[in-house]
RNA sequence: CGGGGUGUAGCGUAGCCCGGUAUCGCGCUUGGUUUGGGACCAAGAGGUCGCAGGUUCGAAUCCUGCCACCCCGACCA
């Protein structure tokens, strides 16, 4: 194994690759398409969920748990429900094994064929909505605020690790309200969540937005979403709420007594983010050298690296570290001291900046001697000397610091990368030569959207809920519209 | 499912054209010296060369079939 990553500037997707199988956040599994989310990798994801998880509660959510199987009849109540999702559909058809008579191991027992197959959930829609018909009778059974945490399958033709994987672990929402408009709130209200989430906790910008009609969940209304931006200016999607209307309600029949005593359909939503946040989370900030985690995520915030020559002088040391170790987990701050001495410093150093440790401590004898210690921070990689006495105030200061100023790099990176294009030949030569988010006008039209991916591979990422009304022709068809969409190259 | 490629120790590889039981690096084990940016020396352990068949005195190498994985397309969070 080298010790050095591929270049990002020179190879950003074996960049990828490499960087989450050095780093230990995941990798390949005996099972085509499915991936092993190794300890550090899964940890990161833990404080994902930690933080979404409360936000959701804070708002009313409640978590529980439906069944990973589907029988195959539900999903095709809901016809553009299935037609979207059909394609890529693990089906189980049998349950028993039997020894092979011909000596060649289990095989499938025909005798053990399923009465009705079982689909392995692409998503859960139709198995809550079925659930939901008989807890819901009256308005003062709503809305009704579920979240499930849970793995799905989508039998995707090509994988890549977190991006898309066949298997993955995600949270799906699934509300039923009472009126059109708390739906929508509901939609826009958990958009905003997980836009928040991205900014504050991940620290990558995104946009607010909402997907064409071509885009749009199967079997919603209205699909909103989060872009961000990965560093090689292509798009990924982050997070999407879609507003159901009355569709799987009308599918599943579900329907309550409304306070004028009359029976109508529930209005519902549904939302979700995924592994794939890990994804985007790795191609937002992360650079030759290996992971930049933001503060907030990162399993350890700061890392203490000894130098030493003796347990003698390890002994001093450690007799310094032990109390500042001790001050910063009371302030919450994960905090490893790798007093190993199976390594060598230079070691760790690297080890840790490939694992994208925010902040790292080195102390040596002649640190003891001058009442200091030295700090090095990920983001930048700048090297500081600090007096020993106030580290713990420094590093509680530094952590808020480099978390901001991930977030404010990651945004300076899509501003520069974002253009306003009024003419077709700008469009296609910019996609080329500088690929990131164009602003542009669009006719409105599924045909026009298709001929554009068509011939660049952009696609429309979505109609962003601040664009400002302004008069101007499609960049493709030269029709009027009304407002700017954001095209890109997208993952 | 089309097009291309690769399977040799935990990882990365040489050898294959031109048959003679396998090279090197990293990692691992033990001992010693080291430690302010991926330490060094010495001694070790580890392989049915993807699987099955064929040719041959002899196959990692040649032939046939199969399997797996990767990359590029179509599909997708």
């Amino acid at each position: 194994m080298s010790k050095a990553l591929p270049k990002k500037s020179e190879n950003y997707s074996e960049w990828y690759n490499e960087l989450v199988k050095r780093a230990d956040l995941a990798e390949n599994s005996a099972v085509r398409g499915c991936m092993v989310i190794k300890p550090y990798g899964y940890s990161i994801w833990e404080k994902m969920q930690r933080a979404l998880d409360d936000m959701f509660k804070e708002t009313g959510h409640q978590n529980a748990y439906f069944p990973l199987f589907i029988p195959k009849s539900y999903l095709s109540k809901e016809a553009s429900h299935v037609e979207g999702f059909a394609k890529e559909c693990a089906v189980v058809t049998h349950y028993r094994l039997k020894n092979d008579p011909n000596g060649g191991g289990v095989i499938v027992d025909p005798e053990a064929k399923l009465e009705e197959e079982l689909i392995v959930r692409p998503t859960s829609e139709t198995v809550i909505w079925s659930t939901y018909k008989n807890w819901i009778q009256s308005y003062r059974d709503l809305p009704l605020l579920i979240n499930q945490w849970a793995n799905v399958v989508r039998w995707e033709m090509r994988t890549r690790l977190f991006l898309r994987t066949a298997e993955f672990l995600w949270q799906e929402g699934h509300t039923a309200h009472a009126t059109k408009e708390e739906a929508v709130a509901e939609t826009e209200q958990m958009l905003e969540i997980y836009a928040t989430f991205a900014e504050e906790f991940m620290a990558v910008p995104v946009i607010r937005g909402r997907k064409t009609p071509n885009e749009r969940f199967a079997g919603a209304e209205d699909t909103y979403c989060i872009e961000a931006m990965m560093q090689d200016g292509k798009a990924l999607q982050a997070g999407t709420s879609h507003f159901l209307g009355q569709n799987f309600a009308k599918a599943f029949d579900v329907k309550f007594l409304n306070k004028e005593n009359k029976q109508d359909f529930v209005w519902g939503t549904s939302w979700g983010v995924s592994t794939r946040l890990m994804g985007a989370l790795v191609m937002a900030h992360s650079d030759d050298e290996g992971l930049v985690l933001p503060p907030k995520l990162a399993p350890i915030q700061v890392v203490i690296v000894p130098i030493f020559k003796g347990d003698e002088q390890l002994a001093q040391i450690s007799e310094k570290v032990n109390p500042i170790v001790k001050e910063l987990k009371k302030r919450g701050i994960s905090v490893k001291f790798d007093n190993s001495d199976k390594q060598s410093p230079g070691f760790k150093f690297a080890e840790y900046e490939l694992k994208g440790v925010p902040v790292r401590l080195a102390i040596g004898a002649r640190d003891l001697a001058n009442g200091t210690i030295e700090v090095a921070r990920r983001d930048t990689k700048q090297k500081a000397t600090y007096q020993i006495d106030s580290i713990v105030e420094s590093i509680v200061n530094l952590l808020d610091e480099i978390q901001e100023n991930i977030y404010n790099k990651a945004l300076q990176f899509r501003t520069d990368n974002t253009a306003k294009i009024d003419n077709w030949d700008d469009f296609v030569k910019i996609l080329d030569e500088k690929p990131g988010f164009i602003s542009a006008h669009w006719d409105g039209t599924s045909e026009t959207e298709e001929k554009i991916k068509e011939l660049t591979k952009a696609t429309i990422r979505c109609i962003p809920l601040d664009a400002v009304d302004e008069e101007g022709v499609c960049i493709y068809s030269g029709k009027p519209s009304s407002r700017r969409v954001i095209f890109a190259r997208a993952y």
